[in-house]
DNA sequence: ATGAAAGCGCTAACAG
DNA sequence: CTGTTAGCGCTTTCAT
């Protein structure tokens, strides 16, 4: 058996509290006995039990991750930088993912019994939306992540979607471009990342007197590389001439790239390609891809920052939607000029 | 405040210990009393306090893993595959990065404070060696991924990397080709991933009479995009002719076909390229990856159940080996003929 | 088939 | 500066 506080305590001849108040670094203890408290700890190999201090603090010490699957690349690299963070604050971190597309296993987590382990989540959701409002309404410390719900109940960490895909959209025409077309549309829909960031495109157009053409905005749901693909074969089968590629993320970009380079247009010279993501990966894909990196580690670290904050009960203003700052990488798939 | 046994069993008319026997569904209960306790539970939206449950019965229901970073596309796919089959054990994941190239790192995670939250640890390092197999002599039940370490004292489930490498290679010798570079080797390494593809290449070679030239092993201690193009880049400085390149990795695939394209090398008319670990990713570069699954779903689903069985005591035998097997997926970088 | 009571290991009042 | 004591909410003997 493990020791415990007592056999410490009875080892070093003082009571157990004088012992917590060792470990917990509390102020008013001698110097002598903090010294004979510590040499009975190394003595017996003692670490203190976590699970008993949780019951009694009502603190687990561990932060709860919800993102849909770490298999899609940005959520991976999002999760390595929010644990990453979360570690540098002493917190443990329990994963969970909830699957692409699936609204129910998303709402399912905010009640999970799992929530009953963790003093606090971080949740990415890709499904809900405002409708799901309030569900968000929950008992604890709640930091929500993306772009599918706005002025929610809880403290929102995010990205600049509109203004990165509007700049995205102008370093292109600046380079020249002036027939953009758009891969990973979602048609019909008024909120989340596709339609913030098409709402960009469309601004940047507007602002420098392009006409806007739907013929040019290739639709897809999911946004994986198959994706990317499909909806860039699809815009090049339309025969609508066009310059210019936004992907609205770095992995439809990618598909993208590979059906430009079946249909034998060259990138850039025929095309130019940027995506959306700022991915790792982006740097050594062939050709490298210009991307626009929307603040990823700013934002983990905000987010687990600012769930602290709200846990230790150091914040109690009230909720903030708190935005990072984003930068375009430029690389071979689009030169500035 | 949320409700309790005692709460519910005041509502309900009876001990707690009713309460607590109908919640984990003992046998010995009237039907009629479980009804009255199923009913109070539902009106006090009463759930167990997970913590307390822990203390005394000295389970957590969660287990740790611990694996370099997810920033590495194979770790997270494999996390992502861990996650879900723990989520189907009804079993939480603690999440822990060790970083790249740290070995005091991983040696640390073994006797994390949050060992003592977890009942048991899926644990893939990558710089430890089988001078750390001391190390691997726990209190707690653990599962031992990857290549690094043989002979532990600890269950270990990993792939045939040495069967899978050689099969690789034979796979290329089988289309013709017979100067087989490779990318990603580790010099002096006697183990580790590197070490046992390397000697499986050189096994087909042998067995089919070709030469080994060292000439055509490109060095690369880690094994990033970047690492592959480099190390590409130097086999072809070196000015031996090669027509097959066998990526010690997918992501080093990825790199290696960059340098290859950058020096006019058409794949696969000049090199046929193939790599190792079954990367989702490699469906969908260009061109595509013929790449050696090693197994990467099993290996996720027998390491949960095998940790899953040691933690609830249902397996007793003395740790074992258990290994994948691996299947080689052709696409374009590599046709079969 | 159900109840009473002990205690998992710790922290937090409160004393002294 | 240090000790005593009372639980945190649950599971688990042991009775009945």
């Amino acid at each position: 058996m493990a020791a415990t506080l007592h056999d410490v305590a009875r080892l070093a001849g003082v009571s157990i509290k004088t012992v917590s108040n060792v470990i917990n670094d509390f102020p008013h203890v001698r110097d002598s006995t903090r010294e004979r408290v510590r040499l009975a700890i190394a003595e017996l190999d003692y670490t203190p039990n976590l699970t008993a201090r949780s019951l009694r603090s009502g603190r687990t010490g561990a932060i709860g991750l919800a993102v849909p699957d770490l298999a899609l690349a940005y959520f991976a690299e999002l999760s390595a930088a929010i644990i990453a963070a979360a570690e540098s604050l002493g917190l443990s971190v329990v994963i969970e993912q909830t699957g692409a597309r699936d609204r129910d296993h998303e709402i399912s987590v905010l009640s999970n019994a799992r929530r009953k382990m963790t003093d606090g989540l971080i949740f990415s959701p890709l499904e809900m939306g405002p409708e799901d409002v309030a569900h968000l309404e929950v008992g604890y410390p709640l930091v929500l992540l993306g772009e599918r719900i706005f002025d929610g109940p809880t403290d929102h960490v995010t990205m600049r979607n509109t203004e990165g895909a509007r700049a995205a959209t102008e370093y292109l025409i600046r380079s020249g471009r002036r027939r953009i077309a758009v891969v990973g549309a979602h048609e019909d829909e008024t909120i989340g990342s596709s339609a913030l960031r098409v709402r960009g495109y469309r601004e940047a157009l507007d602002a420098h007197g392009i006409e806007f053409d739907p013929r040019l905005l290739g639709p897809s749901i999911e946004w994986h590389r198959a994706n990317g693909a499909v909806s860039m074969t699809e815009v090049i089968a339309r025969g609508v001439p066009f310059d210019a590629v936004f992907a609205l993320n770095d992995t439809l970009a990618f598909g993208a790239m590979r059906a430009l380079q079946e249909a034998g247009l060259r990138i850039p010279d025929d095309v130019a390609v940027i995506g959306f993501d700022g991915l790792d990966e982006a740097r050594f894909s062939i050709p490298s891809l210009t991307t626009v990196d929307p603040g990823r580690d700013w934002i983990a670290r905000t987010a687990v920052e600012t769930l602290a904050a709200r846990i230790s009960g150091a914040d109690t203003s009230p909720p903030r939607l708190k935005l990072a700052d984003f930068t375009i990488l430029e690389r071979e798939s689009a030169p500035a000029r």
